[in-house]
DNA sequence: AGCATGTGAGACGAAATTGTCTCAAACAAT
DNA sequence: ATTGTTTGAGACAATTTCGTCTCACATGCT
């Protein structure tokens, strides 16, 4: 069974979503190919794990750019931070959907080098939401880091959703849009 | 060094919070005890575990009812319900705060037996919420089930937010609370 | 003092996982 | 066809964790 790199990475993300726990053995009968086949391609455990997450970190860091996200932060220009918080929103959702299991796992959140390009990232969303509220567009009273750790506490909900099958994958989007601005109360309530 | 089972409970929890992966050797250690009276007290770690999330399990339980949520969903009353939803998740705070590696513990997630337990009580939540949305208290054009799953992200929000210190505890609650109804949005917006 | 119970330290084997290695077979390229 | 490369199967030692067990010691009670 021959496999690429890339191939491998795309079906060890596959079953970690399944059973984020899985050994190298499971992991290399997932993708089909001998244990021995997967170490020579990623020499230890840790290292397939890094390789996945420096994977997921760099689409994540590709979305703050292509979905406007960095350049709306600069620009201060609320139509563009407007279109950028949607673009960046949706494409999260992808990103946390492809890599779920990455959102909860204890392992890669505490692995110093992981840790640090995380931060990194979310703090440039962190001040992209602070642009956003200047701009009027989220509310000015709630810290900016707590803004982004609802994003990221939405996220979570997305893919327990997904998981379960209590919503289907083609409104997930709308609802974490709109749950994320409006709330859950009616327009007209005040709760 | 004298523990009771509680005490053992407690102090396990506690450095489970810290490190979701600890073995039942870092745990001893954590309580202060050897790990022969560990074991003397839980046969196996399962069995440790297993008694972690059963107590958290009864605490979510007794929540529901001291919240008065289970009698605002047998009653309609929206008064009741407005109450019962306020209290529900103030309380929804602190058993996620005190359980929190739970949260997100997929071993814990996966247990058939924890399983049918945690969705038994999901699901007398998802009735409470479809219950609020007819009573005009939660948009009715949300999935309860997402409603629900929302409820969910929002407190690994909170346990993240606490972890890193983002925003204090004593505003966690009005955060929570404030952002699950209204969004993030200004009020006026629309985005 | 004498006795019973609970505890800590540590040894022990069992099991799982990891990373390395060897060797034979399959394969590709020339 | 031959040569060089890649793969799979499996053996191997090292490590970790777990659950059990023994034994000495302390603590509390009568």
């Amino acid at each position: 069974m021959a496999a690429t790199r890339d191939q491998i990475m795309k079906a060890a993300i596959q079953h970690l979503n399944e059973s984020p726990a899985a050994s190298m053995a499971q992991l290399a009968e997932a993708v089909g190919i001998s244990r021995a086949t997967l170490h020579r391609h990623f020499s230890s455990r840790d290292d397939l794990m890094l390789a996945l997450a420096h994977r997921a970190h760099d689409q994540w860091e590709d979305l703050q750019t292509s979905s406007g996200m960095v350049a709306a932060t600069a620009s201060q220009d609320r139509a563009a931070l407007e279109r950028a918080l949607k673009a960046l929103l949706e494409g999260l959702i992808e990103v946390a959907d492809e890599y779920g299991f990455g959102l909860t796992d204890d392992r890669l959140a505490t692995h110093p080098e992981l840790k640090r390009r995380a931060d990194e990232l979310e703090e440039r969303e962190v001040v992209f939401y602070a642009a956003a509220q200047r701009a009027g567009l989220l509310r000015a009273d709630l810290p900016a880091r707590w803004i982004s750790n609802t994003v990221f506490g939405l996220l979570v909900a997305v893919r327990e959703s997904l998981r379960n099958g209590d919503v289907a994958r083609r409104d997930v989007a709308r609802l974490l849009l709109d749950t994320f601005l409006h709330g859950a109360a009616p327009e007209k309530e005040r709760a």
